[in-house]
RNA sequence: GGCCCCAUCGUCUAGGUAGGUCUAGGACACCGGGUUUUCAACCCGGCGACAGGGGUUCAAAUCCCCUUGGGGCUACCA
């Protein structure tokens, strides 16, 4: 068995690229057989030069590897459409040989106008096959004219086109109303999508198909290719498989993350705009624009200008989901599950459990809904899960490319970080709640919530100062007397632990969330503990109400 | 407009091919309570669905038809 994943190189792998190659990736695992990743590059207005290595390193980042491709080779390359033009021609002319493809002459713009014409009737438009066709002088007549040249196929019009779906079952179109005959070449010689696609799967010996819905309608004019290139070959076996949506409303698009951010904005009436454009790198100009919904900037001044306002983007490319704090694990279990089920009520599942269980034919009809609540969910059970060698070390990819400040402290520290933090539903929380003991200790940021609804009551500096003095006759420091201490302190004057606590934590950390507090001195030391206290106090016993 | 696909809790889904065991199961979310040094996690409990209408049948979530709703395609994009 041979599957494959063909994306298009205009970007970063989305959600529903990395499902479709995840279903693929595991169909060829389940049955040993092997799995191609192909390069639809034939587009050269919408290729984007980064984009076929973007989609690499989310595949790998993702555990999906493939067995021919780019950078691996393989028997049946290249695995650049680009690189395979003398296929696409051969056949091309084959085809036109045969009398079962013919030229074309028409602009864009007379297209348009017949399309135009066939609305108006309301009626579909089906391309008019020429009773002739042009002629070998045609063409060169045409080209001399300045005219595009296009070939298309004639679609046999006398039996209707039978797609049998793995998931759908059996289904019946009739030629006349798919459309007329389609391009097979454009004019600038490079195919188009459905004859690439038929003659590499071919050629590469493509026995299964997992692809989304959005292609079904183009499975009946691939097969009456097929069929034509190939007379007495088996065409591979497909699965059409639903699409996914976001929970946001309406398709999972990359317009979203501009779209939250602006939706933001406006509820910050406030807000320094040139500053905030500095942090964007755009001229204040662009940014009121943005404002107004005429333009976008582009996707790293968004993703920076939310980041200083600490606005949450939703994410939508598995780039995304990896600088959130997501294990690659979590999105592999739950992209399998959105719209596939083991048959069992397993949810929770291993990638090796996910190989051994996956059948295409239970792929579910519908579409389903992108549920970020219940991705989180999942990452919180994955990050429990998996072995804490393999969380540390997509900890550190995530602390890498968030240029942490927890890049200082050494591997023990993370773990013991990371244990600490059991329960953390992603990387980003850990981050969080630890980042205070790396950074420098008049750094630190008080939050103003924090401040009045911890510091400035129940005499909490006052209890402070009393931490602070048993705290400074304390040698060794270790986490078991801080706890004897503080909660000694609790019962000595009449209160819950959390009013000797809390003050503690926001002066050593600025806000009410941190690690465990006695972790939380401990990690900090004795002196670095003293001395933001010290600060706390020095900062706020003055402005503190009586 | 034409063609095609789809329809079970708010969401992901089990059940549908072989109609009765489904007063419809699980998970996430939500609500209430518990635990607690913060957040999270954790424990207990609760709310909650067969889109509507017709058939077929002793019996329909399950089979058939219609309506409605959602999605896709209708490109020299893939």
């Amino acid at each position: 068995m041979v599957t494959r994943f063909a994306p298009s190189p205009t970007g970063y792998l989305h959600v529903g690229g990395a499902r479709t190659a995840l279903f693929n990736w595991l169909w060829a695992r389940r049955s040993g057989g092997t799995f191609i990743l192909r390069i639809e590059d034939t587009d050269l207005k919408r290729n984007t030069p980064t984009a076929t290595r973007q989609v690499m390193q989310d595949l790998r980042w993702l555990g999906i590897e493939w067995d021919e491709g780019p950078e691996v080779g393989g028997p049946n390359g290249p695995y650049l459409q680009s690189e395979r033009l003398d296929y696409y021609t051969r056949y091309a002319r084959r085809l036109l040989d045969a009398g079962r493809a013919y030229y074309c002459f028409e602009t864009p713009e007379e297209l348009d106008a017949m399309r135009a014409q066939a609305e108006a009737q309301k009626k579909g438009f089906i391309y008019p096959r020429p009773p002739q066709f042009p002629s070998q002088q045609d063409v060169e007549k045409a080209r001399a004219q300045g005219k595009p040249v296009t070939i298309r196929f004639a679609l046999p019009l006398d039996k209707p086109l039978v797609v049998d779906d793995l998931i759908r079952g059996r289904i019946s179109f009739h030629p006349a109303e798919l459309g007329g005959d389609f391009i097979i070449i454009k004019s600038d010689g490079f195919p188009t999508y459905n004859f690439a696609c038929v003659v590499d799967d071919y050629h590469m010996r493509i026995t299964h198909v997992i692809r989304g819905q959005e292609h079904l309608m183009n499975t009946p004019g691939q097969k009456a290719l097929w069929e034509a290139l190939f007379p007495g070959e088996a065409t591979p076996q497909y699965a059409h498989m639903s699409v996914t949506v976001s929970d946001t409303g309406g398709k999972l698009s990359k317009r979203e993350r501009p779209q939250t951010l602006r939706a933001a904005l406006e509820t910050m009436p406030d807000i320094d705009l040139a500053k905030l454009a500095a942090v964007g790198g755009i001229p204040v100009e662009a940014l009121q624009s943005f404002l107004r919904a005429e333009s976008t900037p582009d996707i790293p001044a968004i993703e920076a200008m939310a980041a200083h306002l600490d606005v949450h983007l939703p994410e939508i490319n598995i780039v995304d989901f990896f600088r959130s704090g997501y294990l690659p694990e979590t999105m592999v279990n739950f992209l399998a599950l959105l719209g596939w089920n083991p048959g069992d009520q397993r949810e929770i599942m291993t990638v090796e459990e996910l190989i051994r269980s996956f059948d295409p034919t239970r792929l579910t009809k519908s579409n389903s809904l992108f549920d970020r609540k219940k991705l989180l969910a999942f990452n919180t059970e994955h990050l429990r899960m998996e072995p804490p060698e393999r969380v540390l070390a997509h900890f550190q990819a995530y602390l890498r490319e968030a240029e942490s400040p927890l890049l200082r402290a050494d591997d023990p520290t993370r773990a013991r970080i990371l244990k600490l933090c059991e329960g953390a539903r992603t990387f980003a929380d850990v981050e969080r709640k630890s980042i205070f003991v790396f950074i420098a200790d008049d750094q630190v940021v008080f939050e103003e919530k924090a401040v009045q609804k911890v510091l400035f009551k129940d005499r909490a500096l006052e209890i402070l100062r009393q931490v602070r003095e048993k705290l400074a006759g304390m040698d060794p420091l270790t986490e078991q007397g801080i706890e004897e201490m503080l909660r000694g302190l609790a019962e000595q004057r009449q209160v819950g632990l959390g009013k000797v606590a809390q003050p503690l934590r926001v002066a050593l950390c600025g806000t009410t969330i941190s690690l465990p507090i006695f972790d939380s001195v401990s990690l900090l030391g004795k002196e670095r503990t003293l001395r933001r206290i010290d600060l706390t106090l020095r900062k706020f016993e003055a402005a503190a109400p009586a």
